[in-house]
RNA sequence: GGGCGAUUGGCUCAGUGGUAGAGCGCCUCGUUCACACCGAGGAGGUCACUGGUUCGAACCCAGUAUCGCCCACCA
């Protein structure tokens, strides 16, 4: 929130400078988690500055877990890349804005709420202050809405905020561990009064433009929840039907269609079909009439009649799918509801279905059969009543059919007309082409990191059929902030809301009273009454970099933070979050709310399937952090690409643990040479042997490399550029140097044990940077043995020290020196000795072209290899011209004579 | 039906025109004083398939197959 909420830090740290300049005898990952966390909470690490300028901060629009469900491995995942970029941008000079939010907000919430205290949510109802909830913990208690106690829209929300408070604590509480660098002093609450006024203000602005507005249409309904509920929030899914083969009476004889919703054979409205069909044009302008019911209906043509689906002739009701609601439109046709909102045919006898209107008695008695059924029910009485009149040709073919879900139902959506809240987003055709241009555009102008996750949004925007529905027949949510005055005759008028003043936000119309009423008018004739709907989450979450930067309280912050750089997310919901936001950001701000979305692919469980959250629970984030560390699941994260599913792999885990283990372990090694703890020279002069400057010029190659990585957000490349180069330090340069790093114990210092001292150094120093992004924990702890402050605040390495160390040195001579020392331990391996046995004498085949390269190293060789006599280097290939030659393969011992090693003679 | 990804050693994955790579696992060896949560060495792949372009293809083009996902599909 952007009301800034003090984070209290639990425990008192100990002082950070208590382990400066000491490196500790014995190193461990143990506990480095908790040790960390509190000192960078108590030293304000990642503390954003909010004096910065616009052009120095780089701000992440963080998703806002639900907090209502649990976090699994699948968010460690994707938040952990989000973490990376961060550090990244940090240590890159930047002054981070990476808020946390808690999506509190919506359905799940609501539900948790309901049988945690036993309690329902009536907004007629008036606020209660002192009121307490009949039950705390819902363990074993009723869930039935006849159990629940009504409360007010305000109490019911106080309880939301109260139980969610726990659930927030959790979630942080794992984000710490997790070593997420995020600035604890800026999180929101999709639920918090700012946020509702955000999203109240930004809708209130949406109606003053136009860009809002209520229509009484047709839309997608959810009998469960009883709600409409928006085209993002559908799926499509495999329904068991049957199509029924059912006869219509013309004049000439019957007309046969095919449904599989004989149940809305009451609700006819027209066949239709192709206007090219020949089977039907003696039909098109004559009616028929409808089996049962007796309804006589026109027969029409239309383009969206498929010849070869079914009949070929459709019957068309009001409303059985979207098509029926396209033809009702573009054909005008009469609106016969039969399907009530609680998914039941309507109690009332329809009126063209009445006997006194006209209609035969047969009709409405069936009707009085039908009516208040389930659809399940009636279709059955419809199919019985068909078979006896013999209109059902045939017997029903059982068929697998798509049907729209709403994502979070199990029964398949009706099509309801009710008067809805829609905020444009150019999916109409005729005044909103132009917005979806505007919006594609937008697509173009956001980089998409992978780059191909554009298509998505591209597909989405390109297929939209309709604006976006935003109300929602719930009551947890953002109420609409508006009134509406009601008229003599009692009804309220729906054309001339009443809006509050955006300084009163945020307002609750069903407790709030508009200005110039008393409440005692409310729902009185010459009163007002309020809108009693609330908006869909998205309404809300597309508005998160708003809330969390400050957009309506804090317009110096939102400033320095808008357009945010990095909106980071999964790829489901490309065609929610990503979309309504940059919707509301393009129409109220004529921008984009970011400049680059990161996409995170899937955790897939080992057999390649999407990991569900049961599984995901089973291995808990926590568990899975304290067995192997947070350095090391970060790792796992880190390893794969934005946009790339990947497999939940405990390997790939234990392979960042030993990673980890291995930085503490060859820094440790590193820093202990002088024999005065961490005093080591970083003076790029000291540098002067030729193996040392090779080090460090591949280590500046690996640096630029790694730097245009991230700055591609390709975190993957720039962890394996850096993580493939630690490995050649440690068992290669490491070894090579290690005898001259020591300097024989002489109390004189000579310049080759100089240089290799300046080069561990300034090596240690760039591969921690490195790494710090991804192995927050085991760099800054290796960092705090000789360094002041934090890696986290260092700048991200620059290559020209390196460089100037390096000279004109090829880095090709390490991998040189790398071949000829493991020519030598290849020895000793196939005679199946220590590697610890001395060599007395030997002679190094090498290519013609690296025979002075290899002669330029041999003392470091000699001594890795513990050649104690001769050790001779000659051209292995008689004759130039090989200069492609491969090093590492041509590098053979030729000649050899192995000692024997004390440990083999105590054998 | 339209689209987007993927297909490389047992496993997880790099590799976008120049003689196949890494890690894990496996085999052999080594108690080395940074690290046994270790080290050294080794075996192991006709890069899904079929054509084409090219002096040369894992890589470019066309097509096929399989897997995953997105969108459309309710008569």
């Amino acid at each position: 929130m952007s009301d800034l909420q003090p984070t209290e830090s639990p425990v008192p740290a100990p002082a950070p400078s208590a382990s400066v300049g000491r490196v500790p005898d014995k190193v461990s990952l143990d506990g480095l988690e908790d040790r960390w966390d509190r000192a960078w909470t108590d030293g304000g690490t990642y503390a954003f500055d909010r004096t910065a300028a616009r052009s120095d901060v780089y701000s992440i629009d963080t998703p806002p877990p639900t907090v209502s469900g649990s976090l699994h491995v699948g968010h460690v995942f994707s938040y952990t890349h989000t973490d990376v970029v961060a550090r990244y941008r940090r240590m890159s000079g930047r002054e981070v804005f990476y808020p946390m939010g808690w999506d509190d907000n919506g359905l799940p919430t609501e539900r948790r709420v309901q049988n945690y205290f036993g309690v329902r949510c009536d907004p007629s109802l008036p606020y209660d202050p002192d009121f307490t909830p009949p039950q705390v913990g819902g363990e074993g208690k009723s869930t039935k809405a006849a159990d629940q106690r009504p409360i007010s829209r305000r109490n019911f929300i106080e309880l939301c905020e109260r139980l969610t408070v726990e659930d927030e604590r959790e979630f942080e509480s794992l984000w710490r561990y997790l070593g997420l660098s995020v600035d604890w002093q800026h999180h929101y609450q999709t639920i918090s009064a700012e946020a509702r006024a955000v999203a109240q203000q930004a809708f209130l602005r949406n109606l003053a433009r136009g860009e809002a507005y209520q229509a009484e249409a047709p839309g997608l309904w959810d009998v469960t929840f009883q709600t409409a509920v928006a085209q993002a929030e559908l799926e499509a899914r495999d329904y068991p039907g049957a199509f029924h083969r059912v006869a219509f009476h013309a004049a000439a004889g019957p007309v046969h269609i095919e449904t599989t919703r004989p149940e809305l054979l009451p609700a006819v409205v027209a066949l239709i079909a192709h206007p090219d069909d020949e089977r039907y044009q003696h039909l098109f302008g004559t009616t028929v009439r409808s089996p049962l019911f007796g309804v006589e209906i026109p027969v029409l043509a239309h383009p969206a009649a498929e010849p070869d689906k079914g009949a070929g002739i459709a019957m068309c009701c009001t409303f059985g799918d979207l098509t029926d609601v396209q033809w009702w439109r573009e054909l005008q046709l009469p609106t016969r509801s039969v399907i009530g909102r609680d998914g039941r045919l309507v109690r009332d006898t329809p009126a063209w279905l009445a006997a006194d209107a006209g209609a035969a008695p047969e009709a409405e008695a069936l009707w009085s059969e039908l009516a208040g059924t389930t659809t399940f029910t009636a279709r059955t009485k419809v199919v019985e009543a068909l078979r006896a009149s013999g209109d059902l040709d045939g017997e029903p073919v059982a068929t697998q059919r798509k049907a729209n879900f709403f994502e979070k139902g199990d029964k398949p959506l009706e099509i309801v007309t009710s008067r809805q809240w829609y905020i444009r987003n150019g999916g109409r055709p005729a005044p909103g082409r132009e917005l979806r241009t505007e919006l594609l555009a937008r697509g173009t102008e956001l980089a998409f990191h992978p780059d191909f996750m554009r298509v998505r949004y591209e597909n989405w925007v390109g297929g939209l059929n309709g604006d976006w529905l935003i109300s929602r027949q719930r009551f947890f949510g953002v109420p609409f902030p508006v009134w509406y005055p009601v008229g003599d005759d009692g009804e309220p008028d729906h054309d001339h809301p009443i809006v509050p003043a955006e300084s009163a936000l945020p307002v609750d119309p069903s407790s709030d009273v508009p200005d110039g009423y008393t409440a005692e008018q409310r729902g009185q004739a010459g009163g007002f009454v309020g809108d009693p709907d609330v908006m869909d989450t998205w309404a809300t979450s597309s508005l998160t970099p708003q809330i969390a930067g400050g957009w309506r309280s804090d317009p110096d912050l939102f400033e320095r933070v808008f357009p945010m750089d990095l909106r980071p997310q999964g790829q489901d919901i490309i065609r929610t979050w990503l979309f309504s936001t940059v919707v509301r950001s393009h129409l109220e701000h004529g921008s984009l709310p970011w400049a680059n979305a990161a996409i995170s692919g899937w955790i897939l469980d080992p057999d390649r399937k999407k990991m569900s959250k049961s599984k995901g629970n089973v291995v808990t984030p926590r568990g899975l952090l304290e067995e192997h560390g947070s350095d090391a699941v970060r790792y796992w994260a880190a390893s794969a690409r934005l946009g790339t599913d990947a497999a939940f792999e405990v390997g790939q885990m234990k392979i960042g643990r030993r990673l980890a283990i291995k930085v503490l372990n060859a820094s440790k090694f590193a820093l202990t040479f002088g024999g005065e703890g961490a005093d080591v020279a970083l003076d790029p002069s000291l540098v002067t042997d030729p193996l040392d400057r090779a080090m460090l010029a591949g280590l500046a190659d690996v640096v630029v490399r790694a730097t245009e990585a991230y700055e591609a957000y390709d975190h993957t490349r720039a962890l394996e550029l850096t993580e493939t180069y630690f490995w050649t330090f440690c068992d290669d340069y490491l070894e090579l140097v290690k005898d001259r790093a020591y300097g024989g114990g002489a109390a004189e210092v000579s310049e080759a044990t100089a240089s290799a001292r300046a080069a561990l150094g300034l090596a240690l120093d760039t591969m921690l940077r490195l790494f710090a992004p991804v192995l927050p924990f085991a760099t800054e702890e290796v960092w705090s043995w000789w360094r002041e402050g934090s890696v986290h605040r260092a700048a991200w390495p620059d290559p020209a020290p390196l460089r100037q160390a390096a000279g004109d040195a090829d880095p090709g001579l390490l991998g040189v020196a790398g071949a000829a020392l493991a020519a030598l331990r290849k020895v000793k391996s196939e005679a199946k000795v220590s590697m610890r046995t001395p060599i007395l004498r030997a002679v190094l085949a090498v290519p013609a072209t690296a025979v002075d390269a290899v002669g330029s190293v041999v003392g470091d060789v000699r001594a890795a290899g513990r050649v104690t006599g001769d050790l001779d280097v000659v051209a292995a290939t008689p004759g130039a011209g090989d200069g492609a030659a491969d090093v590492t393969a041509l590098t053979v011992v030729r000649e050899v004579e192995l000692g024997e090693a004390e440990a083999r003679v105590r054998a």
